[in-house]
DNA sequence: GTCTGCCGGATTGTCGACAATATTAGGCAT
DNA sequence: ATGCCTAATATTGTCGACAATCCGGCAGAC
């Protein structure tokens, strides 16, 4: 499938493309880092699936080492498990588990946003105001994935402007961890419309600068979100769903 | 000071003490990890001090390669940075830093608490109350530094009962970032009797069950918390004062 | 037929060596 | 003395090799 990589000819940091710069390849091990990472979040991988070093280093053209240190930063991040002598796997976030994070969540969210309608300047508005517009032609044209892109946009958008380092950075986190989720949430009907509505509310809320409106409109939001969410999971239960990249959602190992 | 280390005898991973079970030295990188992570939790290093590999391999008695993995852990941990082809160094965590970590705090644990007055039984009260009970001793021995490790221990139970992983996971981990600071406030005269009635007030909350008024006892404790934090700091500026193991909390390089 | 113990392949864990990079020190021109 | 260039040193990053461990299958005992 692949040129089989000649034994890695004298180690060269640089591919050395010649007419061309280098991309910031810093680091092969932040580099296979991030590649992994990617891959897990994006659902490349089945939940608990083995992920062997020898493979993924060959996969993704790395040494073990960056291999294995990717694997440590994944597993303290939690998205990956590893036991000792026994390798990693994509860690599975059960429904208890999910419920937790956006548990979490909410209140980080809160937090944010209150912090968020204190510092919020005009353009930041204007940039809200765009995202709104963007996630209504999605509605309109009926497209729940660009949706959810755009909402995460969105959120992620309050973050910054809240500029809470570490409530953002835990934030990040536990997304990634239950993104798996997400995937469900969207899929009930009629859930776009009034999502967008609430991130009207919200967006209202912060022009005027208010912390509690602010909190309280998130509050209402995401308190829909989880309700949500345990929907999506009520339903995965009675009748499973295909995950966007196949396999029920117990695969261990295939017998 | 200690046996040179015969240059690594025949790798053996279990010292092999015939008549003793060996001690659960599962593998010799979580062990590096966790003693490493010990040492900077207690207050080991200066704050921003260099951690150079080979030093610590050698002071932990570990192979670089542990040392290297336990230092990925604790920098996806925060507890350290790292930086490419820089090394390590212990994260000095700024005043605003702790303010941030204080106030994600306060919100996980009222969410905590309120989770907890739902499932506490009466065994998890008994605990408390010995708690309780202890530390009043200390507070009549006026002995703050004892106090302040029991103060921890009661809001660990606290987590314990609420049975919350992903907020205790978190809580853990943002008080181990944050822990030099506390350091500071448990000086401040008189917040050790306050704090002791206000945990008085948080275990009868509980024992009535009563999530709202758990939530809002806690707020309260943790409120005062947040300012005797912030007296902390101003206090700080205005003249510092030793930390528990020297140095400025500027200290970078010792010219 | 089932259980037990042993063997072999597969995979992880650790080390030592070396390349890549940063940092410091010294020399030289100005 | 000041500042820049270069050599020497210190430290990190990566690889390949090998030991340790796990897993599954197979033979033999009962």
């Amino acid at each position: 499938m692949k040129t089989p990589v000649v034994a890695h000819p004298p180690t060269r940091l640089s591919p050395a493309a010649p007419g061309r710069e280098t991309p910031p390849v810093q680091d092969r091990s932040t580099d296979a880092y991030r590649r992994l990472r990617n891959e897990i979040v994006s659902g490349g991988f089945h939940p608990n699936e083995r992920l062997v070093e020898a493979d993924l280093a060959l996969r993704l053209d790395a040494g073990r080492t960056a291999i294995r240190a990717a694997l440590v930063r994944l597993d303290q991040e939690g998205l990956v498990t590893r036991e000792p002598n026994r390798g990693a796997r994509v860690r599975l976030v059960s429904d208890r588990e999910a419920l937790e994070i956006e548990e979490v969540r909410v209140i980080l969210e809160q937090l944010i946003v209150r912090q968020a309608a204190q510092r919020v300047t005009a353009a930041d508005l204007r940039d809200l105001r765009r995202s709104i517009v963007r996630m209504r032609e999605r509605l309109a044209q009926d497209d729940p994935m660009g949706y959810s892109g755009l909402n995460a946009e969105f959120h992620q958008r309050i973050w910054a402007i809240a500029d809470h380092g570490t409530a953002g950075r835990l934030l990040a986190n536990l997304k990634s961890q239950s993104i798996r989720f997400q995937y469900r949430t969207i899929l009930r009907p009629g859930r776009t419309a009034s999502s967008l509505r609430e991130h009207e509310t919200i967006v209202e809320a912060l022009a005027s600068r208010d912390p509690d409106a602010s909190e309280a409109a998130m509050r209402k939001h995401l308190s829909h979100v989880v309700e949500t969410l345990k929907w999506a999971i009520d339903a995965q239960r009675r009748q499973p769903i295909w995950l966007p990249r196949g396999a029920s959602s117990m695969a261990s190992d295939p017998g």
